[in-house]
DNA sequence: GTCTATATACAGATAGAC
DNA sequence: GTCTATCTGTATATAGAC
């Protein structure tokens, strides 16, 4: 009795936080009413309120329960045996993919906008993003070190080097909503990028 | 006489720019209000009116007027006759300050979060921001590949790969108001960039 | 052209019935 | 807990005096 309750209370609140998540992400934190939320959700806005006590408090709780959604689906793209130039071109069209979605570069947006005024979205937002990719590329790349595939002196400078390369442009244009890439001019330039981390990183067996 | 009053009339319009440029940079455009802005102007709010219609017409106007700030001070660093790897880290330290600065990060911060209801002050972020200094870039290494100094197959990718590269994580911290990078780990990664970089399209000559 | 004062709208947040 | 109705502040934008 008391769980059917709290389970159709819990429910309202998870209607709320996905009707949350959709409007800021896509409407940015001050254009996103609550009134909007509420209607979205199907209730009323006081419901909202008797389970977030403020904007802000939803806000946070909206951004951060989407942080499952930043990361790549499988973690295992990065395959050890495969030769690194197969596993860096996978990672990075992979990685391009999420970045480039829709969801990807709103959520980056209003991460990036609110993040004077809500430090904590944007640090779960750095951690569960960018960092935790990197982490995985480090780790990846002091592995492929170790079985003397590649000659990398800090895999950690590497691996950001090769993160950012591929993100490169292609992200700035779709976070300033400019003409993109056709996939071909991607499909080049990211098969650029993996030559020339080889060239400079790999051994010299491999890359000469 | 008249010239006198259309100076005047000139002058406030000038002290309403400046005033809507600093609070739209560092609020952005929906916390920052017109009242804020006329009274840091030093003038009323319908005189900010009679110059720009809108709230969205100053907006416009002010942000595209700081288009000039987004340049590097002097284009004369990409430096044709010293060594590449002098003229890289020399241009890829001036990047970084003027990327790292307050004004540059609120600034790339306001223009994407308002990317989708103001394109063309997006549009002038990005062509007079990261295109202008792709461009520089790409010519300036296809003069090195030119005079025989580097090896790049196609130079804009290289340029792209380059800045990115750069701007980096420090940047993306910046954005997201994380703890930032101390000035010798900035030291070293951007060394280590330009070595790779070498590494990877300098002539056998110089980089064996 | 410039000011003071105001119209109008809508935001976030709350009160009180059920 | 949930709803309808409302309070209160503040935003953009305008009207009218000088």
């Amino acid at each position: 009795m008391i769980k059917t309750i709290r389970s159709k209370s819990e429910q309202k609140r998870q209607k709320v936080l996905e009707a949350a998540i959709e409007l800021f992400v896509v409407q940015g934190f001050h254009n996103a009413s609550m009134d909007q939320i509420a209607l979205r959700a199907g209730v009323s806005k006081q419901t909202v309120y008797s389970h977030f006590s403020s904007k802000q408090e939803l806000f946070k709780n909206a951004i951060q329960t989407r942080r499952s959604d930043y990361e790549l689906s499988d973690a295992s793209r990065l395959d050890d045996s495969a030769p690194p130039r197969e596993s860096l071109l996978i990672m990075a069209q992979a990685l391009l993919g999420l970045l480039l979605s829709d969801d990807g570069i709103r959520a980056n947006r209003v991460c990036c906008a609110e993040a004077e005024s809500h430090p904590e979205v944007a640090e779960v937002f750095f951690k569960e993003g960018p960092e935790h990719i990197t982490n995985l590329l480090t780790h990846y790349l002091q592995r492929q070190v170790d079985s003397g595939r590649l000659s990398i002196a800090n895999p950690r400078h590497g691996a950001i080097q090769f993160l950012y390369m591929v993100k490169g442009e292609a992200q700035m244009r779709a976070l300033l909503n400019q003409k993109p890439w056709d996939s071909s001019e991607v499909s080049a330039y990211l098969n650029s990028c993996v030559e020339m981390f080889l060239k400079a990183y790999g051994v010299v067996a491999e890359t000469c």
